[in-house]
DNA sequence: TTGTACTTCTACGGGTTGTAGAATTGGCTC
DNA sequence: GAGCCAATTCTACAACCCGTAGAAGTACAA
């Protein structure tokens, strides 16, 4: 499972929210005031490119080459990445069915009636 | 996220499928039985004690002190732990509605069926 | 053609995991 | 009680992942 660090979460986080590709410089720049204020020095840019590189080899992010600052864009939206690793924990168990009795169990009662909903009644 | 490895999974799977308590001898002898038949040597006990040890400290694991050969069982179930894992990935993010719509769209026909079910008409 | 911004390469330190030998401990037998 | 043996704990190491970033290389603008 495509696990992910600290750091390379907040940057998948980042562009999530971005939708337009973005570069590096600017990355850094959201990330620094992301950062709980007075704790010190922004990371290098250096160090955002090669996270980005990294979640690149994921499958998780791509940039476009042919602008000169790169720019960056995630694969997928944030709800159809968290779906699929849910799908992937479902699947790592071989009673499924278990599982999402499990699931239904411990899920907000807001969430249940969004699930009902999601459903359908026929 | 308590993430395992390959080996911590296997024996979690061991461990799940035996309810009742079992010693590190008898984890290295299911082990290897499993393994892949006529792929080398199975594993020393140490190794299969020191992953036990490890899944006891994060909490997966808890063992028998009292008998001599100390006796290893899950501490959840692996329904239970499946689904509490679902639940970490789901509260990643925060449009949890929206990942639940794309879960939704992603499970198969008998499982929707399923959750209908679990989630009862009212 | 050269300077500069941008990108890639290389690297290191700390953490995790698979792997297991060495050292220690807990009991049983005499 | 002394010694032995199985069982447990300690220590260790290699491989990999992640945060971090300097050094080296590359591409474009003037």
């Amino acid at each position: 499972m495509a696990t992910l660090g600290d750091l390379e979460r907040a940057v998948m986080d980042l562009l999530w929210e971005h939708p337009e590709a973005i570069t590096a410089n600017t990355l850094r720049d959201l990330l620094s005031q992301r950062t709980t204020e007075a704790d010190s020095r922004p990371l290098a840019v250096t160090t955002v490119l090669t996270v980005l590189s990294r979640l690149e080899k994921k499958g998780l992010v791509e940039r476009e080459r042919s602008v000169r600052p790169h720019r960056y864009r995630a694969v997928t939206s944030r709800a159809d990445h968290t779906a699929e690793l849910m799908l992937e924990v479902l699947g790592s168990a071989p009673d499924r069915e278990a599982v999402l009795a499990r699931f239904i169990g411990t899920v907000s009662d807001g969430e249940a009636e969004t699930l009902r909903k999601l459903l359908g009644r026929d």
